[in-house]
DNA sequence: AAAATGATCCTT
DNA sequence: AGGATCATTTTC
């Protein structure tokens, strides 16, 4: 049932640019326990510099804290007293540079998805950082563990051509300022699978 | 101690 | 266009 091998540690080498790693974790999977699915949808949030990254300044807190950990582990946070969302940090211990992981395409486990979130369409399940960690199970519990060892876990897909992936302002960030336009949110081109299509105010995925 | 605020989603 | 719902942060 498995069958995925977890991703080589050497994807986070330590010169490599958070938004390339953005772009590179576009078609890699993300699994935990029974449930998977293929990346379609990320932004890269680059640490103390950008007003939209949490750790803007240097901000630290304990929620923080995992942001500040090692590459590979994950940051997840409790939005609007009712949804998560993960983020995988980029960079070495201290610089708290991550990617926001906005969409999946379901791979396995479409019936625990499916109850979990109360839908029937797959395009559904996980077409939005709220619903992938809904759809998931995953929850702040896991925020500060690896996901490159146990059940919760990025293994290796087949990536994506550069002439697939499409760039956009990131969602959300209307309070980020100068930082707010940055086209650092990218998307797999004509996946059914993502939040929204770039350019359009709609969700896709919604009926 | 109290108030404000979301890197969202769902319903009207 | 507005409400849900609460951990975390900010303000008093």
């Amino acid at each position: 049932m498995d069958g995925f091998r977890v991703l080589d540690p050497s994807f986070f080498v330590p010169e490599r640019d958070t938004r390339e790693i953005a772009r590179a974790l576009l078609g890699q999977i993300l699994v935990h326990g029974e449930t998977a699915g293929r990346i379609v949808e990320t932004e890269a949030y680059l640490g103390v510099s950008d007003r939209a990254c949490h750790a803007w300044g240097g901000k630290r807190s304990p929620r923080l804290e995992p942001l500040y950990g090692p590459p590979g582990h994950a940051y997840i946070y409790l939005i609007y007293g009712m949804y998560h969302c993960l983020n995988v940090v980029t960079k070495p211990a201290g610089q708290p540079e991550c990617v926001l992981i906005r969409a999946l395409e379901p791979l396995t486990g479409l019936e625990i998805m499916a109850a979990r979130s109360g839908r029937t369409k797959a395009a559904q399940f996980c077409s939005g950082p709220g619903r992938l960690c809904r759809a998931l199970g995953l929850d702040r519990s896991l925020s500060g563990s690896s996901m490159l060892t146990g059940d919760f876990f990025l293994a290796e897909g087949n990536g994506v051509p550069e002439d697939l992936i499409g760039s956009s302002p990131r969602i959300g960030v209307d309070y980020a300022g100068e930082d707010k336009d940055r086209p650092w949110r990218y998307c797999v081109k004509g996946s059914p699978f993502v939040s929204r299509v770039p350019g359009s105010k709609v969700k896709s995925a919604d009926s």
